[in-house]
DNA sequence: CCGTATCCTCTATGATACTG
DNA sequence: CAGTATCATAGAGGATACGG
């Protein structure tokens, strides 16, 4: 749709946005951090991955571990038993991805509190109903 | 909401995982990791912005860059002049997400062609289709 | 036990038009 | 230039019930 329609200053963007939102969306929706954590000390079967994760519900449990499946980051192995067994494990493909999400996931753990101050800022000072100041130095920016 | 509702086998994430889902949420939304790439290497204006980053629209560039300024990520600089001019910049924080959401692009860069091939694999060898082997045998399971 | 099939709601995103 | 306001929509995600 785009296209090229833009020649402005800079294309910091050109095509690798296609991808890298894909990735960017598989990580980034609601589950799927969570799973290939919950998945990286050992294979664990359905049931276990959904006690493992308080919340998840069976459709988006199954929705989640299909498209890893798909997407080569975890392997399924269903055994023909009576009832039935199915595994789950991560492959090194997984494994791989799960290094850099644990990056996220600290950095989560290391600076929540820093957002959360921002956050409690932005509420007491009324930043958003920010008072336009009447002069117009060029010194003086208005934040 | 869910409480300790579950007793099962092993809690593997307790309490943390929703402040973790806060940070996947906010990085895995469209536009938050193209915000601040782009604003990586210095700051610049809201007209730059939306000129680099090709199919942003005025409305989700605007609610991005409030997330990111309320959550500290970004600073925000008014410059009362005629005509306007406002600059957006990276904060500490800001910037130590960015590494961490590098990792993830980089990860996306050098991985995106296994995801391909395995996806091109799931679509001719019809897995989700797969047939169940009648046998039961322990050492046999059906992938 | 391991899912699939449905229905339903709510949120994220976009298009468009207007303002300081 | 730098937004805000409003309306519309697709799809993610959840609840529930049924099937192999």
């Amino acid at each position: 749709m785009a296209g090229r329609a833009i020649s402005g200053p800079c294309q910091a963007w050109p095509e690798e946005s296609g991808f890298i939102r894909e990735v960017l969306d598989r990580i980034g929706d609601k589950w799927t951090v969570l799973v290939i954590s919950t998945l990286s000390g050992s294979s664990l079967r359905y049931s276990d991955l959904q006690a493992s994760i308080p919340g998840i519900s069976q459709r988006m449990l199954t929705v989640t571990l299909k498209a890893l499946e798909r997407d080569g980051m975890i392997l399924r192995t269903a055994y023909p038993e009576i009832p039935p067994r199915v595994e789950y494990e991560l492959t090194a493909l997984g494994r791989s991805l799960l290094d850099s999400a644990m990056a996220l996931v600290s950095w989560a753990v290391a600076h929540h509190e820093d957002v959360g101050a921002s956050r409690r800022a932005h509420e007491q000072t009324g930043v958003g109903r920010e008072k336009a100041r009447a002069a117009a130095s060029e010194d003086s920016p208005v934040r």
